[in-house]
DNA sequence: GTCTATAACGAGATAGAC
DNA sequence: GTCTATCTCGTTATAGAC
């Protein structure tokens, strides 16, 4: 009997690339990189994912179908639209905190440079939080708990887009509470 | 007499090679790519500019030079601070309409890749903007035509992450209508 | 100021042994 | 499943001719 991991293999790589893009960037990562930080080897990489397009795609499967769990998680709550969405930046700034982009964020970024099959999961991932949201905001404002002015699909595409310009632009400055201040005013100016 | 480039040959690459940070990013371009598209050998490129990180810096520099020239045009104009957030918001706009990032807000995605020198630049960028907009809305809530909740250094690093987070999602739909419904929904919030 | 030529390195990937 | 060894290519950068 061979020699067995301590843990599911491909799992480990995929945590490592996931945080090295998340840092660094996909065109600011190699295989080299992960498989110094693993102990293992490049070629053994290409075993469990024949390419770095492949990982890639694999990375952000793995990461959007987390979140989209995350988000259910928030809805069994059954909580108050406004609580939801504070659930909601807080998965942002729990990513933050780590000092990481989000994973798609930073994609969006490179958006040009990747193979089309990572490209068409950035969209997916931008997709599923706007519909996510906008159906948050529709109960809200039923409910009578929030107040959007225009509509719910535009209030949503903001919010997408100012959490993730708010990391974008934290990050540097290693300064979560900045995060934190962009939220607080985004959410005084949406729910209030 | 030697042959003389048509026009200024640093201005000519370092055009060239703001183009392809903002579309494909800093660790996406190499000095081929400047090369090739003007013409010219990398070692003609590297007689201007030593390195990639002193070319990096240079396009830095200047662009956020000429951003602070844009925000002077703005306030030579005497207008209402409301007629100013729009002419700011018109900005990014203009650069997303050529299908390319901010260029600091596609460097902040790099950060942690950067020479120390352009990472210090991405800060002077989110400074410069961040002091500009604090005043401009302090202005207006003076003159009583803006109305800030909380406080106005807030709110600025509000608008500065909204609206580089508008132009990180918005670019991979290729859709400036997307940045727009974005941008009026968070002045709404603001201004309103 | 721009070129040719090349050095030095790292990236992504593959073949084949174990 | 993981290794060693190797290949090919692209990238940054320099030396030296014109």
């Amino acid at each position: 009997m061979p020699a067995t991991a301590t843990r599911d293999t491909p799992a480990a790589i995929l945590d490592t690339a996931e945080r090295l893009v998340q840092q660094r960037g996909f065109n600011g990562f190699s295989y080299a990189d992960v498989a110094a930080e693993l102990g293992v080897t490049k070629a053994g990489l290409h075993y469990h994912f024949a390419g770095k397009a492949e990982l890639g795609e694999a990375l952000m499967n793995r990461y959007t179908d987390r979140f989209g769990e995350a988000l259910a998680q928030i809805d069994a709550g059954e909580r108050p639209a406004p609580e939801k969405l504070d659930a909601y930046v807080d998965l942002y700034a729990d990513v933050l905190s780590d000092e990481r982009m989000c994973l798609c964020g930073m994609l969006a970024a490179e958006y040009g440079t990747l193979p089309e099959r990572m490209q068409a999961v950035v969209l997916r991932f931008f997709d599923e939080n706007e519909r996510w949201l906008e159906r948050v905001l529709e109960d809200g404002r039923r409910a009578g708990t929030v107040s959007v002015t225009g509509s719910a699909r535009d209030a949503a595409r903001l919010i997408v887009s100012a959490l993730e310009g708010a990391m974008l632009v934290a990050r540097p400055y290693a300064d979560v509470e900045r995060f934190r201040a962009a939220s607080r005013a985004l959410l005084a100016g949406l729910v209030g």
